[in-house]
DNA sequence: TTTTGAGTTGTTCGA
DNA sequence: GTCGAACAACTCAAA
């Protein structure tokens, strides 16, 4: 009987510049691609979660592109831990690859499965793939990680060659995929337990050479747009981050800047997978939050009374998108202007954003609240006004998703500026100094 | 070891 | 309207 390779997709949806089914390609023997629905990310999910669509439409695709090479994408639904020693005795399976993925419940998963596979003597191998540098490629000269970014970003960039960013040519190989006889039908949403997810537009994966050329001038305003939208598709690697980081080394700073923010809280996050859910400076978790919870729920709806606060979360809401710039002002608002913590921000932010990616998420949450590495000192917070006034001045973008604004049935403001921001920094300052 | 310079995207005040 | 300094003062990186 002969000897397969498996290639487990995981957040890395092409077959293109794929560099972990490039390495499988390479191996001896015929590769098996799989996905897994796994039951423990989708328990955690609601009925409507327009992501698990985007997921299954993008399987759709890939499937589909498998097939027109001869092969097919087998697709289960359960806990990998459990399936993928099956699977490999199925297919009589030699070894195992994948891309890796640097997030806690990743890590802990594929721990316990290499330890599955090591007492039956499955190799199981992964790759670099999501990111351009991963764990200790970019560290300080001690060895030791970096927690301020601009110097990471500096060595990072120092580091970089061409080598770098080329893409793997996997499509030249896939003669080496295995061939399957008859076609394997797609499991369904309904059966695997969504039945109310709306039909929606997700953003392109193009890359848009005009606005990455822009991108630093027009990045800042919500009404434009200005930002790439590429977040959903970095998340889940329908796009190469190589392909991207090629475009904005030659085309914008500080569009490439943005990709090194992305490589440093993945490194964050494997070194330190605690902050996730902890303070990065413990001292922060003592502050003693004021977590008012009709002050919560007026953020989450968009009722607060300040006008860019409250479009971002709408916006938020309705399409499961929220222009960067906006997303700051709203973080530092319900951190600092309601004295709500972090947590609960970002817990809000996990299930309403499509390019929601935990790394990213606590990162900027922990930014915001002044808690992170690197983060903004405590006595900086945004004027949501000054905001407005600087970044949607013609209110084009309040007036798109807070249609009231100016009316009677607009809400007063909850809190007022001046007062509650007086007591955050008293608040902070005491805790901090304690 | 010590020292020095620097730190994502800000705000406010007063000249 | 514009500009620079103060905000408060800590931690990190690197020489």
């Amino acid at each position: 009987m002969e000897n397969n390779i498996l290639f487990w997709h995981r957040r890395d949806f092409r077959l293109e510049d794929n560099h972990g089914l490039y390495k499988a390609l390479n191996s001896d023997g015929k590769v098996v691609p799989i996905f897994i629905f796994d039951s423990t990310i989708l328990a955690r999910l609601k009925q409507d979660d327009q992501r698990i669509l985007f997921i299954h439409q993008e399987i759709e695709r890939l499937k589909k592109e498998y097939q027109n090479t001869g092969s097919d994408l087998m697709v289960y639904f359960g806990n990998p831990v459990e399936l993928i020693p099956q699977i490999c005795v199925e297919f009589n399976i030699q070894k195992v690859v994948v891309n890796r993925d640097y997030e806690p419940y990743a890590l802990q998963r594929d721990t316990a499965i290499f330890e599955l596979l090591k007492d039956k003597n499955i190799d199981f191998v992964g790759a670099k793939d999501h990111v351009v540098f991963e764990k200790q490629e970019v560290v300080k000269d001690d060895g030791k990680p970096y927690t301020v970014f601009t110097p990471y970003s500096r060595k990072w960039k120092a580091r970089l060659t061409d080598a770098d960013l080329v893409a793997f040519p996997s499509e030249k190989q896939l003669n080496n995929l295995k061939i399957f006889g008859e076609k394997q039908s797609l499991i369904s949403l309904q059966e695997l337990g969504f039945t109310d997810v709306k039909t929606v537009d997700f953003p392109g994966k193009l890359v848009n050479k005009t606005l990455v050329t822009k991108y630093s001038e027009q990045r800042d305003f919500p009404a434009i747009t200005g930002t790439s939208r590429l977040g959903v598709h970095l998340r889940f690697g329908t796009i190469s981050v190589r392909a991207l980081a090629r475009q904005a080394k030659e085309l914008n700073e500080t569009f490439l800047n943005e990709l090194i923010w992305r490589d440093f809280y993945q490194m964050i996050i494997f070194h330190f997978p605690l902050s996730a859910q902890h303070s990065f400076k413990p001292t922060y978790d003592r502050i003693p939050w004021d977590n008012n919870e009709l002050h919560f729920k007026a953020w989450c709806e968009g009722k607060t009374g300040y006008p860019l606060v409250d479009a971002g979360m709408r916006e938020l809401n309705a399409t499961g998108h929220m222009h960067n710039r906006v997303r700051m002002v709203v973080a530092s608002f319900l951190t600092k202007h309601l004295l709500i913590d972090w947590r609960w921000g970002a817990t809000y932010f996990a299930e309403k954003l499509l390019d929601f990616e935990l790394a990213s998420n606590a990162g900027g949450w922990q930014w915001a609240s002044g808690s992170g590495c690197d983060a903004a000192p405590y006595f900086r917070i945004f004027n949501p006004a000054l905001q407005l006034d600087k970044f949607d001045k013609q209110m084009v973008y309040v007036k798109r998703w807070v249609p009231e604004f100016g009316t009677n049935s607009y809400p007063q403001p909850i809190v007022e500026h001046a007062t509650t921001t007086k007591r955050t920094i008293a608040i902070y300052k005491e805790t901090l100094n304690a």
